[in-house]
DNA sequence: TTTTGTGCAAATTGTTTGCAACACG
DNA sequence: CGTGTTGCAAACAATTTGCACAAAA
C-alpha cells in the first residue's frame, strides 16, 4: 500500500461511472462536479485548480467550488492530488493503480511511475536510513532527459565558445 | 557536482567569517544582516522566514528584510534554502559539503544527508527513467522511524481491540 | 554623500472559510 | 421541501514589490 493512502484509489472508465460512484455515496451531482469530472476525463493530466476553472471558465465556474469539489471528490477516492515543486498542486482522477511521479524542475514535464518500479528504491533508502518514503504526493524533482539533453548542449557550446 | 548548485557552497567558523565574506563580495554589514547571520548559527538547523523573524522580533526586524537578506545571502553562497513539503521554506548556514534530505511528513524530522550517500540512488533513477534528481531544494518525504514505530504500536493496538 | 539596505504598505499566488441564496433528489 | 452545493467576499499564509527614508562605507 502507498504512504499517502487515505482513501482508496479507484478506477474509471468514463465520467458517468465516477458520477454513479459518487452519487452510490451519497454525494449530489450538481453541474459543477459533472463538469469538473468530465474536465479531468478530457484532460487525462494532472492539472492545478485554476487550470480546470479556466477551462470551464465559460461556464461561470467559481474557483472556491472547484477548489470544494476537489477536497470532496479526492476525500472519496476518485482523485488524487501532488506537489509539483513550487506552485499549485496537480490533481489527477485516480488509475486504480498506484503512481508516483517524477517531474522537471525546468520545463515541469511529469513522468508517472507505478510505485512497484520504485519500490527498491524506496526499501533502499527505508534500510539505510529508517525513512519510509514515497513519491506520490512529493514527487522526485530533477532534470528530465531532454533538459539535460540541451543542458549538455549548451555546456558543449559554452566549452567551443571558451577556447 | 549538486543539481541546485547556482553560487557556491562555502564553510564558515563563525559568524564573523560570514560578515567578512560578505564584506569581501560588496555587501554592507547591515545590523539586521549581522543579525540573521548570527540567528542562522546559533540555531544552526533549517528555519523558515518567519521563526527568523520571530526570534529577533525584539529588534524590530522586518519579515520583508529578512526575506531580502536571505536571497542576497543565497545569491552569495552563505545560504541554502529547501522546501520541506507544505509550508515556508527552510533556510540554513551553507555547510560547505552538499547536503540532501529527508523529512517526516508526520513530524516533521529532518535528516541531513551528504549527497554521496545518496549518489547511488540518484544513479539508479538516471539509468532507469532517464531523470538526474536531486533532494536538496526538494527532499524526499517519508515517514521517519520514530513515527514508523508509533504507526506500528498503533496497528498493533487497533488489532487486538478488534479481537 | 552616495549607494545599499530598511520599514511599511500593498500586491501576488494558492488555498480556505463564512454566509446567504440555490438547486439536486 | 430539506440539506448538500454554489457564488461571492473576505481571510489566510508565504512571498514579492514599490517607495520614501535611514545608514553603511
Amino acid at each position: 500500500m502507498p504512504l499517502d493512502s487515505t482513501a482508496p484509489n479507484l478506477k474509471f472508465e468514463n465520467p458517468d461511472s465516477v458520477l454513479r460512484t459518487l452519487r452510490a455515496r451519497g454525494l449530489r451531482i450538481s453541474t459543477a462536479r459533472r463538469m469538473i469530472v468530465n474536465f479531468l476525463f478530457d484532460v487525462s493530466a494532472p492539472v492545478s485548480a485554476q487550470q480546470i476553472a479556466a477551462g470551464l471558465r465559460s461556464t461561470g465556474l467559481d474557483l472556491t467550488s472547484v477548489y470544494r469539489n476537489l477536497e470532496t471528490l479526492e476525500e472519496h477516492g476518485v482523485i488524487r492530488h501532488f506537489h509539483a515543486g513550487h506552485g499549485a498542486g496537480r490533481y489527477v482522477l485516480a488509475s486504480g493503480r498506484d503512481q508516483e511521479y517524477l517531474v522537471c524542475d525546468r520545463c515541469g514535464a511529469i513522468l508517472e511511475i507505478d510505485d512497484r518500479e520504485l519500490a527498491p528504491l524506496r526499501e533502499a533508502v527505508r534500510r539505510r536510513f529508517g525513512y519510509l518514503v514515497g513519491f506520490a504526493h512529493f514527487p522526485m524533482m530533477g532534470v528530465c532527459p531532454s533538459c539535460a539533453a540541451r543542458d549538455r548542449a549548451q555546456a558543449q557550446g559554452a566549452a567551443v565558445t571558451d577556447l
